[in-house]
DNA sequence: AGCGAGATATTCT
DNA sequence: GAATATCTCGCTA
């Protein structure tokens, strides 16, 4: 049953591509050890015409591995701070991707535990997007890596299936635009599934007068 | 559970 | 210079 994805399996467009991850277990070789996220949560990143997406105003340095080929890893930095991974998709030229937003940690636990002391249960140890990257140690260096590739640091494999039924959907966190697009897609039921937040302006300090 | 704030760098205007 | 696909902490319920 273990077997990694094909490169031709993840050719789809994103939003066909997140339903597909859900379930499916990221697996990443850390200087610790060996550690394995099954994916409860997801969110399909389009291109030109989703103005949520890093690659809608075009090709930059940053995107570029978005319009690469399909079962590659795009990490990107965000906030100053933290980095976050996606499962590029797609095919000719189209870009597209699924950013992966939560996961439930299946092998090397204990690595995870002792590098985040702060999580109260397990669900927790993989509950954000950020949180999720840093636990498979993946940043700038990741970027581009080919998860198709058994000799790749980092790799997908194909997990159980999920029932339909136990997959829910609704508008992507933290994005402004394009609330009424539901493309984030989550297991119901998993405790490390994170909740919604909204996009937008969170600030709103006005000058009075 | 939910808000408010702060920390921090890269990207685009 | 402003915005950002975020996280953690502290406080209020």
């Amino acid at each position: 049953m273990d077997r990694l994805f094909r490169r031709e399996e993840l050719a789809l467009d994103p939003v066909d591509l997140a339903r597909l991850l859900l379930g499916a277990v990221l697996e990443a070789d850390t200087p610790d050890g060996l550690v394995g996220v099954r994916l409860v949560e997801v969110e399909a990143y389009r291109g030109l015409d989703d103005p949520a997406s890093h690659c809608y105003r075009g090709k930059t340095p940053r995107n570029a591995v978005m319009w690469g080929p399909a079962g590659h890893l795009y990490v990107y930095f965000v906030y100053g701070m933290h980095f976050c991974a996606n499962v590029v998709g797609t095919e000719d030229g189209q870009p597209g991707a699924v950013l992966l937003r939560a996961g439930e940690v299946v092998e090397g636990a204990d690595i995870v535990r002792k590098r985040r002391p702060n999580a109260r249960g397990n669900g927790e140890l993989a509950k954000g997007p950020a949180i999720l990257t840093s636990v498979l140690g993946l940043a700038r260096e990741q970027n581009g890596a080919d998860l198709t590739d058994p000799e790749s640091p980092v790799r997908l494999l194909v997990g159980e299936r999920v029932p339909a039924d136990n997959v829910r959907s609704g508008p992507r966190v933290g994005v402004a635009m394009a609330m009424d697009t539901p493309w984030r897609f989550w297991i119901d039921g998993s405790p490390a599934v994170s909740t919604y937040r909204r996009g937008g302006k969170r600030r709103q300090v006005r000058p009075a007068g």
